[in-house]
DNA sequence: GCACGGCTACATCGAAGGATGCAGTCCCGT
DNA sequence: ACGGGACTGCATCCTTCGATGTAGCCGTGC
């Protein structure tokens, strides 16, 4: 069972290059070459590839944006690979839904074996990136001061209109959302409000948002 | 220039294996082994380790809550391993601050080559948890749907207020804290409001929150 | 100089929010 | 069936918020 390989990138010596390394394994295919973002895009629908190798900056469209269009019709698993580590590139790619990221100086064996796992469904990720990948998830990720057990407390209702908080509606609106009378609307704002401790309809939203709604 | 490791597991067998692994590389060098949290954090003050070998589940103080000490007094990098891939294990680990986390049935080639990664200052995670640690990050990290520029039409002390806002502060208490007349506040709120193009207070703390604060 | 625009500041007033008291419903266990 | 408790619902009253008009301040440019 060869894994299936399609090659997106705009640089011919580059793209020779990874490809001479994926011929040089007997369990790797590649099936078709890429010159640019849409071209990717177009021969992933047609070749259904196993794994997209995929770099970054290309002509007509680029890396990140192509590799969103691929996981979103889940054509194949993608394979970022650039040279430059910048965090713009690390965070757009994943976000897109990149199964791994690479750089472009990583060692053959490292490359293929990269494939390998992304074509089993794991990810990959660069050493050097990985570091700032934590950072960031630590960061971005707010601890989760908010215990979500606090959630219990309130009844079905007052979820509700928790959610409607989080959305930054009025009590009117919430009162339309809902169905129901804007002074009821007001009872529920109290009511979690005391049972979540807090003392403004602000204070609730922000907690729902690092709740995550 | 050896890498000086610091062994914490508390099933003795584990750790022997653990031990003998690593000593079986020229360039790694055990300098001690803890059975629990509290162990670990403290040889890791008195050795001064390269890198800490941490498991999860330990009695006393578990590796997590070691891990974040550890890496609080800037003792050593922390490489966490455990059996389960939970992922309560994974995030609260790298919230904790380790530089990487694998599963403990890694070959032992792969762990010798994420101790020596680790060192180095990168991150190295286990290629089955990567996947959900990246679904993690393009899922709590909210595509930043708001555009941190739409901040540049905003003066400073309408930025300041806005990240008062994001706390849930009152008019009043935005008032003490930059030590402003209340009405002067809400000019800046509505202000902000209008370049925005929100409603109230709670949208902008919303926007507030996407954007980091 | 001085006119102009942007920023900061304050006061006023109608609109929205939040606390509280109370009533109706439903589901327990007695 | 009865009582108690939790949930939902509405109305009243006071507080906070937000829009608006206005004024002082500081830079730029004529």
């Amino acid at each position: 069972m060869t894994i299936r390989v399609l090659v997106a990138e705009d640089q011919a010596a580059v793209r020779a290059g990874l490809v001479l390394i994926l011929r040089s394994a007997p369990d790797i295919e590649v099936v078709g070459e890429a010159e640019d973002g849409e071209a990717a895009v177009r021969l992933a629908r047609a070749l259904r590839p196993d794994v997209v190798l995929m770099d970054v900056q290309m002509p007509r469209l680029d890396g990140v944006s192509a590799t969103r269009q691929v996981v979103a019709e889940g054509l194949a698993d993608v394979l970022v690979l650039t040279t430059f580590d910048l965090d713009e590139y690390v965070f757009g790619a994943l976000r897109a839904g990149a199964a791994g990221f690479l750089l472009k100086h990583t060692e053959a064996r490292d490359l293929l074996e990269a494939v390998r796992t992304v074509a089993r469904g794991e990810g990959m990720i660069a050493p050097a990136v990985t570091r700032r990948l934590i950072a960031e998830f630590a960061g971005t990720t707010p601890a989760r001061t908010a215990d979500p057990a606090v959630l219990e407390a309130l009844t079905r209702r007052e979820r509700e209109v928790l959610s409607c908080l989080a959305e930054g509606l009025s009590n009117a609106g919430i009162a339309v959302r809902l169905s129901m009378a804007e002074a009821t609307v007001k009872t529920h704002v109290s009511r979690l409000l005391g049972k979540l401790e807090l003392r403004s309809r602000v204070q609730a939203a922000v907690l729902a948002q690092e709740l995550g709604l």
